[in-house]
DNA sequence: TATATGTTTTAGACTAGTCTAATGTATAGC
DNA sequence: GCTATACATTAGACTAGTCTAAAACATATA
C-alpha cells in the first residue's frame, strides 16, 4: 500500500477504473455504491476524498472519472490482483474459479518486492486464469482490446474465448464443466427466447442468459 | 482473520502470546505498548476489549495473560507468519533476512485455505528460516524448548546455533556473514568485559554484544 | 510507615469509514 | 414548461483504534 492511500482508498479506485472500462462513462455514486456493497452517502463522502487527493475528477451529481495518479494506483491494484491469482493457480495448485477472494484481499498487501518476485516466477505472464490483462510492471494503461462478446454473435459463428469475467465460484466452476475457458472454441448455435444464447463445443449444446453471454469476451474466426 | 476478530487485536494476541514465552510472566501494560508501538493507555483500553471478548485475562495493574482462545488465535497468526517466512525463502528466493516484514503483514491476510496449500507444498515444515518452531495444524502450543542461549555459555564450550530471533534485516545479515545461522557451529572464546562474547566457527573470531548472543538460542554438544 | 518514583488508568479528543434519515437536484413525460 | 420520480448529497451519529494530559495506584526506601 502506498503512503497515505488506504485499503478502501485502493477498492474504491479499482471499482472506478473496472466500471469505467466496462461502461466507457463517468462512474456514478450508485453503481460505485453497489459495486462496493456501502450504502450511496458513503460513496458521495468517499469520492470527496479522492478527489482531494488528485485521485479523481468528481463534480457533484456528474459522477466520478480517474486522474492519471488514481489509475495508475487502479493499475497496481489490478496487476497485484491478476498476478495473484495467476501464482495461485500456477503454482499452488489453486483452481480458477477459487482464487478470486484470495486475491482481493491480499492484492493490498503484497509489497512491491514480491510483486516482482512472483512476476518473475512466472515469467511475467501478460494474461491472468481468467484471460484478463495483467497490467505491465510499468502500468501503462491497458489497451482496449479487439474483442467482442459472446452474446452479441449470430448463430452459425464460431468464436474462441478469450476472458471470462470474475464471478461466484460455482458460476465458474459451470462455465469449466460446460466448456468456456480462455481458449476454447464455441459455435454459436441459436439466439432463442426469454435471452437465451445456445452454442454447441465438444462438451455438447448448452445455453446461458444473454447477461452472462455479455461478459464472455471472445475473438471470431 | 476470524469473526469478530480484527488485524490489531491478532498483533495484539500474538505480541502477548511472544513476550509471555520470553519471560513466563504476565505481560505488563508498558511492555506491550513498547512493543507493540503505541502509548500505554492505548494498550489498556485494547486489553480491556480483548478481556471482554475473552481472549486475556485482565486485572487493573496486573498485567495480562492469554485464555486458551486467546492463545489459539496466537498460535494460529505465528502460524501463518512462520509458514509465510518458510515459503518466501524456499520457493521465492527471499533471503531469511528480508522476510520479516512481509510476513508481518500477510499473516493476518491468507485464508486457512492458502495455509493448507502453503504448508502441504513445503511439506509441512516444523521450523522457519531462522530455526524457530512453527506451531502445528491443530494448534496445539508450542512446547516449551530445551535448548540454552549463547550469551550464557562459558570459554570452551561448544554449541550449535537452532534459532536466532527475528531483527533488523541488516542485522541479519550480519549475523549470517559471521556464521551465526541455524545449524552451524560454533566455540565460544571469551566473555569479555563490556559484556562481549566472543566465539570461533569456519568464518575466524568475532564478538557479539551479551544483549545479541542471549537472544540466538543454541543446543551444547 | 510515609513518601517519592514510576507505572497504569481515566478522561476526553480525533480520524477513517460506515450508517440512516432528511433534503436537494436532474430530468422524462406530459 | 411543470411536475413526479429517481438519484445524489447533507446532516448527524456510531465504532475501532489511536493520542495527550491528568489522576490514581503500587512499591521501594528511607
Amino acid at each position: 500500500m502506498l503512503e497515505g492511500v488506504t485499503e478502501t482508498m485502493e477498492d474504491y479506485l479499482k471499482n472506478i477504473y473496472l466500471i469505467n472500462r466496462e461502461t466507457g462513462e463517468k462512474v456514478s455514486t450508485s453503481e460505485l455504491a453497489k459495486e462496493m456493497g456501502v450504502s450511496s452517502p458513503t460513496v458521495t463522502s468517499m469520492v470527496g476524498k479522492l478527489g482531494d487527493k488528485g485521485f479523481v475528477y468528481y463534480e457533484r451529481y456528474k459522477g466520478v472519472d480517474l486522474t492519471p495518479e488514481g489509475e495508475s494506483i487502479a493499475l497496481e491494484v489490478l496487476r497485484h490482483h491478476r498476478l495473484i491469482e495467476t501464482y495461485l493457480v500456477e503454482r499452488l495448485g489453486y483452481d480458477w474459479s477459487e482464487v478470486h477472494e484470495e486475491a482481493d484481499v491480499l492484492e493490498h498487501y503484497i509489497s512491491e518486492e514480491l510483486e516482482l518476485k512472483i512476476s518473475n516466477a512466472l515469467g511475467d505472464p501478460k494474461f491472468d486464469p481468467h484471460g484478463a490483462p495483467i497490467p505491465s510492471a510499468d502500468l501503462a494503461s491497458i489497451a482496449k482490446d479487439e474483442m467482442t462478446r459472446l452474446g452479441i454473435h449470430n448463430p452459425g459463428e464460431i468464436v474462441i474465448i478469450r476472458r471470462v469475467r470474475e464471478r461466484e465460484k460455482e458460476e465458474l466452476q459451470y462455465l469449466a464443466e460446460i466448456g468456456i475457458t480462455p481458449g476454447k472454441k464455441v459455435k454459436i448455435e441459436s439466439v432463442a427466447p426469454f435471452g437465451m444464447v445456445t452454442f454447441s463445443n465438444e462438451k455438447g449444446n448448452h445455453s446461458l442468459p444473454k447477461e452472462v453471454a455479455m461478459s464472455i469476451h471472445v475473438q471470431e474466426i
